[in-house]
DNA sequence: GATGAATGAGTGTTCATTCAT
DNA sequence: TATGAATGAACACTCATTCAT
């Protein structure tokens, strides 16, 4: 009994596996099931027996991976002692970027599929919601907390943590995959020192 | 002879038409050489004759479409007199974010066609660079000498000037189609003022 | 060791009940075994302990259901005095369209599963004889015996019968199910008196 | 140009009667567009420049063959002068059993699509309303009018040509292919008489 | 005896591309 | 040049059947 649910934690694990690596060589909608399960060394069939279809599986990745990611940068976060609410956020930007630095397979994922949200119209609302409910609201929730506790006084913290954000995210997309304009290393004074002066009153 | 040039002309302009309103509205993907030809009312063998595939026909709206926008965005900053640099800078980005608001479906085209780069591993160097080449260098030299003539003292212009589009970019791109965090003109002054923050001493 | 067997008896009934349902409501080439174990509540290998495959439990079903209401019939109407053979022969005939009009659900199964026969080519010898040895032999034994009796002197009986029937059988389901070309209750006075036009001399 | 049609007619024509063929030998179910693709000799995708689906097919076919079936039957019956109408009803069902027995294909595809309807819900209501609009109909009317010139006093012509058509349909498909309960050429007379009683007032 | 996870052959359908007209 | 009929590889998905537990 023990054993079948293992066996299937098993296939459904090798499934997402090599579901991700697919979807990163090669892209979502170049990659087909028939590629999936002849990697993932089983049967067509079986693939319907965990996943309704292609999308259903990149669902359950997308969540997955970057909830992981989040709650490890926060989780970690912890452990230190900050003078300011500015260095901790800052740590936990750190922590990201130099996550996905070390993991560029998880960076592309993670762009490809907010890219499948503004792609496909019918799938725009359900990511970009799963993504901000599960992943990007824990780090927002604990930076409104903190920067109330800071007294900043920031005039509406929600668009000045989306600008953070997309800035974060956008450039440093490009800065680790393609050392474009500059290599990570080199960017990431200049990154923090912005975030400071877009923090700074 | 000139008759039969301008049918041409007239029928690649009707190809490149019909394609980008499909691409819009149901997606890259979603769109088949079929759509476009009978959207287009040619056959289909006509659209070989212009193009090579699908994704050749959007490389060429890609660049004609942000060519045109960024051209038009410096060429209509010269005509008031700033007291300085940053002064006129804003009003570029303004000029742009004001074309896309009132365009959604060119702003939406190319998000997607961005995307595409992200996505299609075989695309990615070329329309980058193409992108890059041909739009948004036009605006990097104009800024690149500007900021010299002005004394801003950046310390790298060129990554100030990567932040700047990047964060423009992907936070007015959520901002005009889905209002989120706030409508497009809520958000404006909060966009201005960082960027006068990042481009202060 | 009872027990056992009765729980078998059990489960073989419920899914001859279930296929029954389901032939019937979607069709037996739309009826897959998966649905049938499933609204059964039994395993899908179980299935296959007890038919062959979906032809197999729709032949078994066939063959009870007819020879059940034949069956019936005839044992009905030997609690009354005729007048004549014909009175006798038309309330048998009675009473079987009176039972097909109230369980709707068995006329349909059975002619579907009639056309079962005359669709698919290796079914079609099996299930006529079948139906022919077991249903209607039963009948026209009786109908043979008992015109003899009457001295109805029918110059071929098999074929009268065979006439009669097969007009009760395609009108009747046609008027029982669609009410064409009028509803059961008004058709049955012109049907009954044909069937005596036929067996009058 | 006319070529090119003429091609197109020749290619639509022998998917036709590939599919005739198939459908009789197999039956509609068991028939797979592959078969017939594969048997007439064209590629996969050109079934569907003809027709939308298998079912499309089958009631193209049961529509032409049945249509020209009973115009052939009717017009023949004009060459000759009847005593009276009873004679003439007679002579066109004759010719439809004649051209039936004559071809057995064509008797089994008839059936076997009738039972489509009986079997599949959603074509029951398509089917036998286009068998009875286009096919029946017209034999329908001729008899309405004809027997009311013969003043037969008929006390519903509706219901009496109904069971007349049922009759021979179900009799004389068991006859013909199957020589149960006698071969059509025995059958005949029996059938004949039957109808004239009906007829009779 | 009963289970249900796993299989993979098979289906209908789409669509980029070719080429004779 | 322009056409559009024809192609056939490719796809997602289903389901009867098997077999280890």
């Amino acid at each position: 009994m023990s054993k079948i649910k293992e066996k299937q934690r098993e296939k459904e694990q090798k499934l997402l596996d090599t579901a991700f690596d697919l979807f990163i060589s090669k892209g979502i909608h170049e990659t087909t099931i028939q590629d999936i399960v002849k990697d993932a060394g089983v049967a067509k069939g079986t693939f319907y027996l965990y996943f309704r279809d292609k999308y259903d599986i990149m669902n359950v990745l997308t969540l997955r991976k970057t909830v992981t990611l989040f709650e490890e940068a926060i989780k970690s976060s912890h452990k230190i002692n900050y003078k300011n609410f500015t260095e901790q956020f800052l740590f936990i930007i750190d922590y990201i970027i130099n996550a996905l630095s070390e993991d560029k397979k998880l960076l592309k994922f993670i762009y490809k599929n907010l890219s499948v949200g503004i792609y496909n119209t019918h799938f725009q609302t359900e990511l970009k919601d799963n993504f901000q409910t599960n992943a990007s609201k824990l780090l927002f929730e604990m930076f409104k907390k903190r920067a109330d506790e800071d007294e900043l006084n920031l005039p509406n913290p929600q668009i000045t943590f989306f600008m953070i954000i997309e800035l974060v995210g956008s450039t440093c997309y490009t800065s680790i995959l393609f050392n474009s304009p500059v290599p990570i290393e080199e960017y990431k004074p200049y990154l923090y020192q912005t975030i400071e002066k877009i923090l700074r009153p």
